[in-house]
DNA sequence: CAAAAGTAGTTGCTTGCGCAATTACATGGC
DNA sequence: GCCATGTAATTGCGCAAGCAACTACTTTTG
């Protein structure tokens, strides 16, 4: 049994690296978005989603799930956005429920400033990590993931 | 210059699908393990870096580490478990700012009836989520990571 | 050896999150 | 057509997180 034991002990491992890596990267990308553009991490999620979405527009539960966020805060998050003008609520006719969101001008802008210092510092924070050994394996997987 | 940009799409594509497993990981943890066993994802992580530590025992500023907190943060958390009976601070002597920390007995029996439940939940998430294309690819780079 | 600078941990305050309950709308059975 | 069941989004509430300010101790420096 001990082949099974071991397959264990390597996915909590795994695991423990992924969840190491992914700290590093939330922590850096927040405090480099936020001074660049006021944004959280989740909030440039939002906008990024948004913005990549056929008709830039997209209903309060594609959000939730693309931000990994319960309804409740993805209301309030939504609200914090709308309220700076960053994207505007769109009530769809068909189904009278549902509610659509969708970038502003003011929101395109501020993404279009604001990723570059995303993309920037989520290469640094790679890069940082592959000088870690625990790290090293997995940056360089994430890499060649859709290099294939 | 298309190639460049390539490799920040590929960058980004890759921290979001790091990302998507990283909350559905936590997700299934978080309800397993406080159904279980009463204890948030970092509650276990601390009880868990504890046990893997020789002597079983480490500092506040290491354990923030671990759990990717911030200090205030952990110095609450290492309350709310150390309130349960679950851990004990210990001041050492040669350096008197600094406090070790210390699994008790209850605790170790709680780490040792908690471990099962967070590694079947772990190996279910990820088989769910080999289920998912977008997700696949990172769940099986993940699995070859130590099995080199 | 005394003052300055640095480090470890804790506390006050604000903010954002999840859960459960609620409202508004949609849909299937009869 | 009408009631029961289900789904979308929002609100009340409690809790855990981060930041900044603070205390206590250590180390450096002149």
């Amino acid at each position: 049994m001990g082949i099974k034991d071991d397959a264990v002990e390597v996915r909590a491992q795994g695991w423990r690296t992924l969840a190491a890596l992914h700290g590093n990267i939330v922590a850096a990308l927040e405090k480099a978005l936020q001074s660049a553009a006021d944004l959280s991490v989740v909030e440039y999620t939002v906008l990024d989603a948004l913005s990549r979405q056929d008709g830039w527009h997209m209903r309060m539960q594609q959000l939730a799930r693309a931000t990994a966020l319960s309804s409740s805060a993805t209301t309030r998050l939504v609200n914090r956005l709308e309220d700076r003008g960053l994207l505007a609520r769109i009530l769809c006719a068909d189904d009278r429920r549902g509610i659509y969101t969708e970038l502003t001008e003011a929101g395109q802008k501020l993404l279009l400033a604001a990723r570059p210092v995303h993309d920037e510092t989520l290469a640094e924070s790679l890069t940082a990590a592959e000088s870690v050994p625990e790290l090293e394996p997995l940056v360089k997987a994430l890499g060649a993931l859709q290099g294939a």
